[in-house]
DNA sequence: GTAAGACATGTTATCGATACCAAATTAACA
DNA sequence: TGTTAATTTGGTATCGATAACATGTCTTAC
């Protein structure tokens, strides 16, 4: 008690608990107890003491808090682009989902490569998450042994990986794009060009392409028709350029569908600027359904993928083993829907 | 030295500085100190501790270790929108320069309302940041009474608010629109019109309003076509919408500024669906230079803004308080540029 | 009227690291 | 070789909160 951390006059230091217990004439663990909701504390005593933390203009110090509670309320999330809108509209449904579990969110980004979320995922280890999501199912394999020895629950989202860490949300890359090409050939179209690179660094896009192989050959259509471009992130710009290849090369392509609306919509404006109708001489289309393709001129045809649900479910998983206490979880593939949105463009 | 939270075997417990130490055979200081890098510890000792720390899979618990240090490694940072490439250019921008520092982002949205604001805020401040970007001037009263309150440095961005809390770094929403008008009216153009809000939750917006407003004033020209669309986010498809309703009010309108390229691109391909030429039939112009302003056909007219470079200069200008250690730091208003881009849509 | 339970509050001992200072070891130099 | 300086290491207290247990007060029921 002697203790009393009290301000010497003059002297201007943030507020600690122990300031406002002084203040209000009570003790540090009936402070706790009142910013706390779900704890029993006299009414008059809670007025008493939010009088005390406005007057000092008090702010709990979590970083405390959760030294002696075991508990930081952090959950982290990592995302290859924050300048995506595909994979913001993820951060956000992670976000809104965990806003009403007073959990924050540690966000971070990968720029598409494993090495960087390896170092990213370290440094949110040391900031003692209650569980993680990661975007995709590549990582390295120390990664993976960071992620195995810390003991919480691990999301992987956004594909279905072979070999899951724990807990997925996602969906097949691969069957979605197969889903496009056979919807396209339904309408006619035989010759079928792809956009979009193979690196190792986006593995849903490998996973599209694989998936527009697959379904090419499935139905005995002319293959070969790939062109890719470079590093992730993709861009508007690269799918421009990359349609220009692919109209060199094979002039008589018909429908040539992308790895994403983005790039869908650099080879769209691309073949307007040289004339091109669209789809009459050549069709496009893209993935991800972004809000440009919705409304550019002609709309671009796509594959509408849940973004926000993805975010949504996978906080929601964690919440559950988080707040469940479930010990030995287990686990739980959850799968996501997309479909097929037909525009004009094909 | 009895502690010993050395594991009783077959129990799985995250191990702590202290297995380390023992597993070592050194003090727990001397394993703090291997950890920090610019701490003199022998080579052969750092070594030993590198090796347990292996073995063990020990990971530093900063939440701890910020408790007694009293310094968290945190920066907060709040945008009005994940889903905006504008915000999270700058949101990248910032967390590239903290990186080489250690310093964590703690990035939050506001969904352009100073209540989330001001509750944002409040969580973040419970994790103790040492400092904090704003987008932005708005903020609610006691938004401002706890940053103060929080004796941390402050950084508002993208604007250039009338009574800043502490540094700046941003430019004039209002002059950049002006300058924008000039630049159109030099090249002949009479009959302006402006799309985009008044609403008070995007106050860059309503700043570019009253710079359009402002400079047609002063260069003497036809005022009043005004045409706003709902509440933030801008979207591509309220400019579709707005650009419809400026044109059966005022169909002689020779060009259409718009508060964003989103809303611009969407005027553009509403008018293209429409069979309208642009420039030739109307001219529309945006603002914020946006990959797609550049790469769709006709390329948009637009206010390019360093948005990359906001996010590294707030977080430079952080640090620089920050790690400088200087105790009362002086106010510091850093202006960002901004220009014109002219492309085919004028 | 009193025992048993419900509720409100206080006490004490941590949580896992680092600051600060002291001790021990090694290197440096006359 | 002896003495001082430089470098490494260790011990202890503490950061600001909460868990767990103890205590005290007030109901309620018979």
């Amino acid at each position: 008690m002697a203790k009393a951390a009290a301000s010497r006059p003059g002297e201007s230091h943030t507020p600690t608990m122990v300031d406002v217990a002084l203040r209000a004439g009570v003790s540090t663990m009936t402070v706790s107890r009142a910013l706390k909701e779900g704890s029993r504390v006299s009414k008059a005593t809670r007025e008493k003491i939010m009088v005390a933390v406005n007057d000092l203009g008090y702010v709990l110090d979590q970083s405390a808090g959760s030294l002696s509670s075991r508990k930081t309320g952090f959950v982290a999330a990592m995302v290859p682009s924050l300048n995506n809108s595909n994979f913001a509209d993820t951060a956000r449904g992670i976000t809104d989902e965990l806003e009403s579990t007073g959990l924050q969110l540690l966000l971070g980004y990968t720029d598409y490569t494993v090495e960087k979320e390896e170092k990213l995922i370290e440094a949110m280890l040391r900031r003692r998450p209650e569980g993680i999501i990661l975007t995709g199912g590549a990582h390295t394999e120390r990664a993976r042994r960071l992620l195995k020895g810390a003991g919480i629950p691990v999301v992987e989202t956004w594909e279905l990986p072979a070999k899951p860490i724990d807990q997925v949300v996602g969906f097949s890359n691969e069957e979605a794009m197969g889903l496009l090409v056979k919807t396209l050939a339904r309408k006619g179209y035989r010759k079928f060009g792809y956009i979009g690179g193979t690196t190792s660094r986006d593995t849903r896009g490998s996973q599209r392409r694989e998936g527009f192989v697959r379904a090419i050959e499935e139905l005995g259509l002319p293959t070969g028709r790939l062109v890719s471009f470079g590093v992730p992130p993709i861009s508007i710009e690269q799918g421009g350029q990359a349609i220009v290849s692919m109209l060199e090369r094979w002039p008589d392509t018909e429908a040539v569908l992308c790895v994403s609306d983005l790039s869908a919509f650099g080879a769209l404006m691309e073949c307007k600027r040289r004339g091109l109708r669209v789809p009459q001489d050549i069709a496009i289309a893209g993935f991800g359904d972004y809000e440009v393709a919705a409304f550019c001129h002609p709309g671009i045809t796509t594959v509408n993928v849940d973004c926000f649900g993805i975010g949504r479910q996978a906080a929601r998983r964690l919440i559950q083993i988080i707040r469940g206490g479930e010990k030995k979880h287990e686990q739980e593939i959850i799968l996501t829907g997309c479909r097929v949105v037909e525009r004009e463009s094909t």
